[in-house]
DNA sequence: TATGAATGAGTCTTCATTCAT
DNA sequence: AATGAATGAAGACTCATTCAT
């Protein structure tokens, strides 16, 4: 029973995932993702109130099928500075994917939803965390200069998120990633 | 003719101004803006055949009008450090401005809108070069510590532009944004 | 401009007649409305907004209509007994009418609506008042016996009222009518 | 397996009841119904096909339970007077009672239900039969003045009826239905 | 018997867009 | 130029009814 819910629901998460890609959030119908999914439109209603819910789900979803094998390698790292690295070079290939939620992210909390700024933050202030601590065993270990972890941390992770802004709705090239997060790894490490 | 139709325009953009602010993009319908101008839904297909087309020319509008008491107040300022805090303390109020077409900018380049795209970018570019402008200035003064002018001004930017998105989906404070700005000065200026 | 909108109102309240005769109240869709006026959904709303309104305002012209003839011949009436004779006679053809929006309006009250109620209570009092009137100038003029007017108007149009619903819900006959509404007139006139 | 479908049918008529009460007879579905009862939709089916088969069924069950104490205590009457005060007295309450099916049953009728017309017949003429036997008593036992059994009888129960309607969708209060209950008796009564 | 998933039809409502005036 | 009436196409949502289990 709720197992079969299970799949049901997975199977509509799916669906409606490559719905949210290709049209971020606010134009998604509750239509658009039953065709997605292949159900009918009284069925999706019998799982999903509304494509925000739906929305929540996919994101959710997402998080607990996170890159597992990223954070393998990272604990098998001695090192902050090459943690580092893997860090950025992780956020790079995010920014670049094609495939990602962000516009619908960003859709969503511009609608007014609360949930979706939650989620938003949530993501944020976790990275925020991954990045001080990084930051904190770097200047333990005498690999980084001594700054402030959580103002340095969140300067970073701002410099990243006004990348995804960017590469979303400018003109943002690889390369003008590329020098930013060197630039990143620079700053911690330089001496003078 | 021409400029009774320039007139008509400007109601026009008026009255649609205040529908983006209020509801981004993707939601607003030409109805919305026809009623807000005070005119009928046929007399604005006169004038404009989509929102994307009004809200372009919005955003024209927009740029024209741009605070010319600032350009004045920094012209007449001598100092780079000073005009660097009333750059700072100017996107500081664009930040926490309750009124700004920040999310419909984003929502019509999340559309797909290359003017959209184009619009976003020139914007982030013009502000880019202005940094560039003053760090090279308080460089050559011996005011600021000597950085590559262009690569940092980007930087700086990115942290505002991750500040902007922050503060219409995340919970971003007003304290968040005085330590990351204080934060930039105090990098540009310190001389470790 | 007020006058075609007048026309095509008419036009609706029409159709919609036709409609809620048919059908009541509580069955009638938007769509039912549309159809019998000859004008699509969309076009309909530009009109009203509910099946409500539409029945508020049939019930609102029926009543502007009525049967002015009827009002002539009773004013035209020197005697009380004829006078009541005429109203009795009137009220009968009422209840044994096809086509009369009893049943709609009582499924109108008892979906819960305050207009409904009002409409159907202003409707018997009314009657009420007729009746109080024929029955003090009879009484006056000596040819009722003296009885308490208001009470007996009001037992009076509640007769009517049950024989109303008797003949909506039950098996109530024309001689059922009949009976009763001789017997009115006769305990008027009875000296015992 | 009778005895078991039984019990089920009691035991969805106990919801069903509650939901005709609250919501008139139209607006009531099939999935309020299995909702109230705490059975699923398709198990619904396995026993009633409509909401009238149901709603008829609410009211056969009715009327088999009906106030036995209030027979008793009527039988216990040797007085014609008394019996008929008690009688007028457990209409009233019929008619001020919030929970009863009066609504409900009427829109039955006027969804064309002809059983719906046959229920609420049988129901008007078995009071009318009630009120005929008192009658007949009173007049015999010289309590009541002398007039036709059967025409009087139905007289009193359409006033009863028109009372109904009227606190159903008028704005009929509890002294207007004192008044007329008072009166049904002084003219039975009155020696004049 | 009983469940509840599933479908598809039907209703409400809002808009973009057109068109006669 | 301008109006606003009109249409038809969506989209949200709810149910009656069926069916596999």
């Amino acid at each position: 029973m709720s197992e079969r819910t299970d799949i049901k629901r997975a199977h509509i998460l799916a669906g409606a995932r490559e719905v949210f890609l290709k049209k971020g959030f606010r134009s998604v119908t509750m239509k658009d993702i039953a065709d997605a999914a292949g159900i009918s439109r009284g069925g999706l209603y019998l799982y999903y109130r509304s494509t925000e819910e739906i929305f929540l789900d996919v994101l959710k979803q997402e998080e607990s099928e996170e890159d597992t094998g990223f954070e393998e390698r990272l604990s098998s790292t001695r090192n902050a500075k090459e943690m580092l690295a893997l860090v950025l070079a992780e956020q790079k290939k995010e920014l670049l994917a094609e495939g990602d939620l962000t516009e619908a992210s960003y859709e969503l909390a511009f609608s007014g939803s609360e949930s979706g700024r939650a989620a938003l933050t949530e993501r944020f202030e976790k990275a925020v965390e991954v990045m001080k601590y990084l930051l904190r065993r770097g200047i333990r270990s005498g690999e980084f200069r001594r700054t402030d972890p959580e103002e340095t941390a969140r300067q970073i992770m701002l410099i990243i998120e006004g990348l995804r802004i960017g590469t979303r709705t400018m003109q943002v090239t690889e390369e003008m990633i590329d020098e930013q997060l060197r630039r990143i790894m620079q700053q911690l490490l330089s001496e003078d």
